[in-house]
This record gives C-alpha cells, sequence and structure tokens, in this order.
DNA sequence: TATTTGACCAAATTACAAATCCGGTCAACA
DNA sequence: TGTTGACCGGATTTGTAATTTGGTCAAATA
C-alpha cells in the first residue's frame, strides 16, 4: 500500500494533470493513457488512486468548489461588516470561477457534456454548500441590525442564482468577455444586490 | 405576387409550424420538406415568403422576442409606479420566456446549436432593446425621485443580466424546475434587486 | 398572366461494416 | 509490497456507398 503522504501528493498530481487534459480534450476525449504519462505514472496506477474516471473528473471539480468555499469561509469568519463580508464573497466567487475555466479550449457544458446528469446532481449540492456559507453571513447581519429580517438561506440562494448568470457554462471563455468587465459587472450587479439586503 | 394580407397570414402560419418542428426535432433535423407539409404548402413556396432555413428559425426566434418586447413597452406605458412597472416587467420577461421554451423537448442550446454564432450576435442585440425599455422606465424613476441616480441603462443591464440565470439555455425544460418554482424565485430576485435600485 | 408546385441538383448527412481505440483488470514484474 | 502495461470486450471512429436535404426553376395550375 502507499504511504499517505505519497498517496495524498499522487492523487493532488494526478488532479493538476486532468485539469490540464480537461481543458484542452474534454471529458471524452482525453483518456486514462494520456493521463498516466501527464502524470509519469503507470496506467494501472492511477486505479490506485481512483475507481473510475468518473471520479477523476468529478474529484476535480470537487477540489475547485473546496477552494471556493474555503475562500468563502475565511471572508465570512473575517471581521469586516457584513455588507462587505458579502461583497467579498461574491466578488471571490467570480474570481475563482473564471479563472478555473479561462483556460478551456471550449465551453464546460460541451466539455463535460458526458457528465451532464451527476453534473447537474452535484451542482445542486455545491449550490447548497456554497448558500449555506452565505446565509451564516447574512443571519449575522440580521442580528447586528444591518440587514433586513427576510429568511436568510432564500435570501442567499438569491443572491447566488443571480451572480450565477456572469459565467454561464454555455459560453467558451473567449465568448465570456474580458475580466475585467466582467468583474465591474458583477460589482455593479453585487452592489445592488446587497443594498437591496440591507435595512 | 401574393397579396399582402396572404403573405401575412401565410409567414404567420410557417412560423407556427417552425415553433412545433422546432420544439422536437431542433434546428437540425427539422427538414423543410417537413415544414411544408405541416404548414399544408408546397415547398417551393416556403421560398417565397423566406430566403433560406436560416431565416425561418431567426425570425421565430425574433417572434418571441418582439412579444417580450410588446409587453415590456405596454407595462412601461402603463401608469403604476416605476418600481412596481419594474416588478411586473422582470416578471412578464420571466413568464413569456417560460412559456416560450417549456414544449421544448432538449435544451435551446442543442435545439440550436447549428445556429449559435449567428445567435450570439442576436441575443446581444435582443438584449440592448430590452434593457432600452428598462433603462427608460428606470430614467422615469429617477426624475419622480424613487430611484437612485446611478447609470440608468448600466442598471437595466443589470437587471436583465442577474434575472437571465433563471432560464438557463444549456437546460432542458424538464430539468428547469416547475413553473411557479421559477416565478417564486424570480419574484424573490425582483424584490431585492428592486429595492436595491430605490432611494 | 399570376401563383404555386414538386422533380431535380450538388452538397451534406447517414448507414453500415471494418478497423481502431479506450476504460478497466490483473498476472507478472521490480 | 507497490507498480506496471499487455490484454479484453465494448464503444468509437473511419472509410465509403447510399440516402437525404436546402434551395432552384421549368412546368403545372388557377
Amino acid at each position: 500500500m502507499p504511504s499517505v503522504v505519497q498517496t495524498k501528493e499522487m492523487r493532488e498530481a494526478i488532479l493538476d494533470a486532468t485539469d490540464r487534459l480537461l481543458s484542452i480534450y474534454g471529458y471524452k476525449k482525453m483518456t486514462i493513457d494520456d493521463l498516466a504519462r501527464e502524470v509519469g505514472i503507470g496506467k494501472g496506477s492511477v486505479y490506485l488512486h481512483f475507481s473510475s474516471k468518473e471520479e477523476i473528473v468529478l474529484s476535480h471539480i470537487d477540489r475547485i468548489v473546496e477552494r471556493v468555499k474555503f475562500e468563502l469561509n475565511r471572508i465570512a469568519e473575517s471581521d469586516c461588516d457584513c455588507s462587505e463580508c458579502l461583497r467579498q464573497m461574491l466578488s471571490a466567487r467570480i474570481t475563482i470561477r473564471f479563472e478555473s475555466v479561462q483556460h478551456y479550449t471550449q465551453n464546460l457544458n460541451d466539455l463535460l457534456a458526458d457528465l451532464r446528469p451527476k453534473l447537474l446532481a452535484r451542482r445542486r449540492q455545491y449550490f447548497l454548500e456554497e448558500a449555506e456559507i452565505f446565509a451564516r453571513v447574512i443571519e449575522k447581519g440580521q442580528k447586528s441590525g444591518a440587514l433586513r429580517g427576510d429568511d436568510a438561506f432564500q435570501s442567499a440562494e438569491t443572491l447566488l442564482l443571480a451572480t450565477n448568470s456572469l459565467l454561464p457554462y454555455s459560453l467558451t471563455a473567449s465568448e465570456l468577455g474580458e475580466r475585467a468587465e466582467i468583474e465591474e459587472k458583477a460589482n455593479r450587479l453585487a452592489k445592488i444586490l446587497i443594498r437591496g439586503l440591507e435595512k
């Protein structure tokens, strides 16, 4: 059996390679042979760390969402005021997601087409997890008197839903527009949304 | 030459048939032979009204957008107060768009895949035209003192952008969720957005 | 004559089979 | 003990023949 440290490092290396290959070839055309070669290990070794191709790619996507959640939690627990927290969280979410897909050659929807059913289920899960972090901040804001007393989780869902339109899965990186432009739109939207939540 | 009335009615009949066939087969698999048969005219007659298959389908989509714009203008010119106008306009937009795609068997993005470049250009145009109607209402609200003095057109763009996420082109009608659920989300979002624009 | 039509054409698409490729396994190797 | 790549069957691609389709226009129709 591989040692724990080696296993963890190797998992990361495989997911890094997955990101590179996925961005060029997409799920279907990315082969396990390619992946093993890119990592520099034998094909059989890939299956020491993951049980299937599907699990590899889903884990890669999980990792991105974990990064987003980590950053959201970091901001949520910082001591700036509630509105500023929400502003930073919305901004960070767009930034990380943009960085995660900007090197993809086609749109995410097509690159991951064959995983669609599994992904839809996961996206709902991701959405809930992120919404919970936002809801915590909103609740804090309500207790401090800064925000209105609407249902916190529903408000969080609404924030995410509204800002999701900025990075549609059906657009190519090149069709998305400049990063600066997207971030400007995101800020404008965030400003209006957050003001709408304030007392 | 066909008489004006007949031409207009026949155009509509062709676009109606286009909607039916498009919702089942999509752009590529919908044939002009099928279309002519569905309308009950000869194939050659289709080309008396449209110059190409592409023009037919784009006209069909134009017609939907025209319906949306007509309704938006109607509400915009009614005499309810600005916030209420915006609320109704956002709601109408979702409702009409939902009705226009709910009978489609696959997602719009796939059904219209082969038209993507042309459609992207048009969507930008549609977006601008709708945004202008919203901007007029916002400007009126600013003059009456109900709304903040931010750039009206930018605010309009932001409203549309945010609510676009409710009906993603990449989801099947069956994946979209219940109509009531979408309208509820739309209302919640509209409420926050409009409050964010108010003084 | 004024309209409408469907047979016709080239180009695109499909159908079908043979050849190739790929995810996943596991006996052998280091 | 930990790693590997040859191997398997099912899926995919490739090459090509047969079919279909967008668009036209001479002929039919009214």
